[in-house]
RNA sequence: GGUCGCAUAGCUCAGCUGGAUAGAGCGCUGCCCUCCGAAGGCAGAGGUCCCAGGUUCGAAUCCUGGUGCGAUCGCCA
């Protein structure tokens, strides 16, 4: 049920009859007619521009449609009135049984209220965090998780069939990288002294990698040559980063679908078959790049490499994808793995994906081209990716800055903010700001319990209504869902009470712009916004003993709670999408 | 130098893909609470939506050019 939706279909249906009548031309195109609420509530509870829009290919006056068209919608029961304001802005007052029945059918629905089928099951794949498996998640990795779990549920909701993926770069360098650190750990957990040379990872969590391999393997690879330690070394070590941050993920509350190897993508001909079907389109020649204008690096000269043609789908220089080595460049396997989910057989018998979603950092902002221009070439054009970058968290302790240095020990990790603050938190607030803005982090702000907090504001909301259920239970007044839906609602007739269902009534429509924005960040202001309304009706409760929700007579205090119940669904439903637990009471 | 992102109230930020008089919180000003639904409430002041053009009935939003800040820039991942 979208309440916006279905007096839009109203307003479509009234147009096509003033088109039967001749009142308007035929073959006017209404795809630009929007029905919305008005930015100020005193225009009324909806609004429409079909006037504006249909009235220049109409060759009409906007408002003479405009006139005609009120006319007619306010023969609608649900309309109470019709009025045309400004330029043509047909402006629409609601009936509040309309409203009154936004409260019954939320109780109805519960949680599943505001799920749309928009997403037509189309079937999306989100890969986000996709950290190196070097070691623990730091903050700016907790930010990508967030942000794409939080759209992957979005997603979810909005009718998408949503998978959630994690590619696992185990095939480069680093992770000889790696091998050689815990190698290292290895040898001091035998005693040896050991000293960690530039280009090695000196962090601690490698001490019980070391350990545990030694416990393991004993000293049967101490003192030897690298060619005898270092496949299984790499094999143990990323297995164990791995572990890691699968654990760091599930602190988070956030559970992948696939984890998907880069390594597997070696010697088992996909990288080639990729890049075959390039070469197939002819966009895999032997070329020199140009150097990069203006700084020029001091040890460039020409080289002849294999490159993509990727200015060809929309990027500004051909990319290489073999290094003059021969070995592949890092490009060469993600094309692979873009390929992989372009053509993957699902279970169901289809193949790949209908939409593509990469959520990267906002260091591979250089990457996006590239990237956008493969899947286009590799698909035909026919896979949507979007790629979406996050920005930095800017870490505070009590307002001051707080450093991040690696060298001295000082980075922060996912652990570190998810001990201290909580998943919930943690989740909300990196939500509550878009994607592509830096984001401010104090450790000490997101506990406050005060309006300036968002979490706290949303969920002391959520409590409230707890409470009020708790207390109309030990008074005897029945207070279930069931019995709240069966509730005289239409004794739900102040402007303030009607004001939040109103409110209520956004969620559906909130969830699909959110959706097709990729914007999960909407959701954690709309629920701020919920909550300032619910908190202005329990304020005004002070003043006028008839708006509180405890009522004298079980019957008006159903109806009242009814409208704070559907409230809480409302915020449950958000916060789920957030991937966070409602808070039934506050300490 | 190229590319991408950002630029909105004193501060931190929203702005529903082009709608009406641009919003919220904080801060500021004024009023209110000692019948606990005040972990506050009500009201007010505060704007060149970075600048200049363009598109249109209509622009913070779209296009072009510029300015400032950030990220990034052939074999690192």
């Amino acid at each position: 049920m979208n309440l916006f939706a279905d007096i839009r279909a109203l307003v479509l249906s009234d147009l096509a009859a003033m088109v039967a009548e001749g009142v308007l031309p035929e073959g006017l195109s209404t795809d630009n007619v929007a029905v919305e609420p008005p930015r100020d509530a005193a225009h009324g509870d909806m609004a429409t521009n079909a006037a504006m829009v249909l009235a220049k290919p109409a060759g009409m006056k906007p408002r003479d449609i405009a006139e005609t068209l009120a006319a007619r919608l306010a023969n609608d029961p649900r309309i109470t009135s019709a009025e045309v304001a400004g330029p043509g802005f047909l402006n629409l007052r609601l009936a509040p049984s309309v409203w009154q029945g936004v409260v019954g059918a939320i109780l109805a629905k519960g949680t599943d209220f505001g799920r749309s089928d928009m997403g037509a099951g189309k079937r999306v794949n989100v890969e986000y965090v996709s950290a190196n498996p070097t070691g623990p998640l730091h903050v700016g990795h907790t930010r990508g998780a967030v942000f794409g779990d939080a759209l992957a549920s979005l997603l979810d909701f909005a009718g998408h069939d949503v998978t959630r993926e994690y590619y696992i770069n185990d095939g480069g360098a680093q992770v000889d990288v790696l091998a050689r650190s815990v190698y290292l750990r290895y040898l001091e957990a035998h005693g040896q002294e050991v000293a960690f040379p530039d280009g090695t990872y000196p962090g601690d969590y490698l001490i019980e990698v070391g350990q545990a391999l030694k416990e393991k393997v004993g000293d049967k690879f101490v003192d030897k040559g690298e060619q005898f330690w270092l496949d299984e070394v790499r094999d143990y070590a990323t297995e164990a980063m791995m572990d890691l941050i699968r654990a760091d993920l599930k602190a988070l509350g956030v559970e992948m679908d696939v984890f998907y190897s880069e390594k597997s993508l070696y010697g088992t001909g996909r990288i080639e078959a990729a890049l075959d079907d390039l070469r197939a389109k002819g966009l895999i020649y032997e070329g020199v790049l140009e150097p990069p204008k203006g700084k020029k690096p001091e040890d460039w000269e020409p080289r002849e490499q294999t490159l993509f043609k990727s200015t060809d789908h929309g990027d500004d220089v051909d990319r290489p994808v073999m290094k003059s080595d021969g070995a592949w460049t890092y490009f060469a396997p993600d094309i692979a793995y873009h390929y992989d989910k372009i053509t993957r057989k699902n279970p169901d018998g289809t193949t790949g994906f209908d939409a593509l979603i990469d959520v990267f950092g906002a260091d591979h902002g250089g990457y996006v081209k590239r990237m956008k221009a493969a899947v286009s070439a590799l698909s035909g054009g026919t896979v949507p990716l979007d790629i979406k970058l996050t920005q930095l968290v800017k870490l505070f302790k009590n307002g001051q800055p707080f450093k991040m240095s690696k060298r001295a020990g000082t980075f922060v990790t996912l652990r570190d903010v998810v001990d201290q603050v909580g998943p919930g938190v943690t989740r909300f607030h990196m939500l509550t700001r878009k994607n592509d803005a830096p984001l401010d982090f104090d450790f000490d702000k997101v506990l406050e319990q005060s309006r300036e907090n968002p979490v706290f504001y949303v969920q002391y909301a959520f409590a409230r209504v707890t409470s009020v259920l708790g207390k109309a239970e030990a008074a005897g007044v029945a207070v279930d869902d069931e019995t709240l839906a069966q509730a005289d609602l239409s004794k739900l007739d102040h402007d303030a009470e009607l004001a939040l269902a109103a409110k209520l009534a956004e969620w559906p429509r909130l969830v699909e712009t959110a959706a097709r924005s990729n914007e999960p960040h909407r959701v954690a202001f709309y629920l701020y916004d919920l909550a300032g309304t619910f908190h202005g009706l329990w304020n005004r409760g002070n003043d006028v003993a008839s708006l509180r929700f405890l009522q004298e007579d079980a019957a008006t205090s159903q109806a009242k709670i009814a409208l704070a119940r559907a409230c809480a669904v409302v915020i449950a439903a958000g916060l789920d999408i957030l991937g966070v637990e409602p808070a039934k009471e506050l300490r």
